[in-house]
DNA sequence: TCCCGAGTTAAGGAACCCTTAAGGTCCCAA
DNA sequence: TTGGGACCTTAAGGGTTCCTTAACTCGGGA
């Protein structure tokens, strides 16, 4: 996990104060003062992201908009004191959070703590795990290649390891959250709803490892 | 349009202080002070909803997304100053505006008529899911080759699906938005309707999936 | 090699959903 | 007031999908 900021500030002044603030409370902050020269960047390089909506060139909104589309990296706007509606919208894009101009240093990394803290205040919409692409809302999951048809038990199993992505999760956590606790009868029956899921994953089913012992992962890449 | 606006807050005072102000400003408050008493409410009565959070009962988050889910009534929240997080989660949620607490009740009025004002950002008298095609105000549904002649609940429930499109519903959430939640008795009621729905609607009937286990889904496209 | 955890398959039964048909209610018009 | 129509609900049967179990196979580790 990289401790690298993206901050997109066109004021000069303001972007060198955050720059400091955010090297001395140990991140690695990296200052663009230009919309259209923070466009290209890839978001996921970066543990957060700060973002003035007022800029020059591709607007605030726009950019936002953009990261949105491509990654969830938790993302701060900064706006005027009395730009309500900039907030607004600017949380319905989806940041994360707004630090209202001006603001404490103090501020500004607590509630960037406070991001990475916590996971997602909304249930995000969807998670990809490498060629996994789960739609909470749509309820549906698929890969690269198709939609997969999942049985609810399959859905729920898969939603759970996506959600903890990389950590392995044991066979008791996994029975217990997804599966009726009054059948304690057989534990092989997550080995046939696991079984099952993997066929379906068709070539993405490597990412789905076993963890000898303990339970399964689901991997990034396979 | 009525002028009515549902406030839910649960302190006296400030519920006395918030229905005298809406009052002077022309608008006829309906004052519920308690949560579990403004779930069974029809958003749709009323021009505005205005939220307090801190709710005993059901919880001022919970009533937002069961409003959210049935309408599309401007909705405002109040919070506590220093809540953000509150915010943000209600902002997101599908709230139109905060209101931030101690406020003036100008501010207040002011934020009600922005939120009236403000012409939504979707089209609300009219929404197309792929060939299907809604008109509120005629309160008429028509597919690309004719006008459908639904009963009352048939058309809420393709009202209730279309505004979600492409999210599962669950069927609890179909059964208490557009069911009389009295009937608890038969919930095969719901299929009833479903079917009849999907024969009217044609060729278009495969857009209108079932989420095994969940509910139902309506697609853009079949 | 042996043991035990994990994978696979098939089959029975449970859960869920769709459809048809039969009341029941409400409203309107005769 | 009464008859009829539109609509909603309930009941019942049947179909589909899904979960579990059991039995067998596979494979890692001692």
């Amino acid at each position: 996990m990289t401790n690298r900021i993206l901050l997109v500030e066109d004021d000069e002044a303001l972007g060198r104060q955050v720059s400091e603030t955010l090297s001395q409370a140990g991140f690695e902050p990296h200052w663009v003062q230009d919309g259209d020269e923070a466009r290209p960047l890839n978001p996921d390089d970066y543990c957060a992201v700060v973002l003035d909506l007022m800029l020059p060139g591709t607007y605030g909104m726009d950019l936002l908009k953009r990261y949105r589309r491509v990654s969830e990296v938790p993302v701060l706007i900064l706006s005027a004191r009395d730009d309500t509606s900039d907030k607004i919208r600017g949380l319905k894009l989806g940041a994360d959070d707004y630090v209202t101009k001006p603001f404490f240093p103090e501020e500004l990394i607590a509630r960037i703590h406070a991001c990475l803290r916590r996971p997602n205040l909304v249930d995000t919409k969807r998670v990809a795990v490498g060629s996994v692409q789960i739609d909470f809302e749509r309820r549906e999951a698929r890969t690269e290649e198709e939609v997969l048809t999942l049985t609810p038990v399959e859905f729920e199993i898969l939603v759970l390891l996506a959600r903890r992505k990389g950590s392995a999760v044991s066979r008791d956590a996994i029975v217990d959250a997804v599966l009726d606790a009054a059948h304690e009868g057989s534990r092989r029956t997550l080995d046939v709803h696991i079984s099952r899921l993997r066929r379906k994953l068709g070539m993405a089913s490597g990412q789905l490892e076993t963890v000898w012992g303990i339970g399964y992962r689901l991997n990034d890449a396979s």
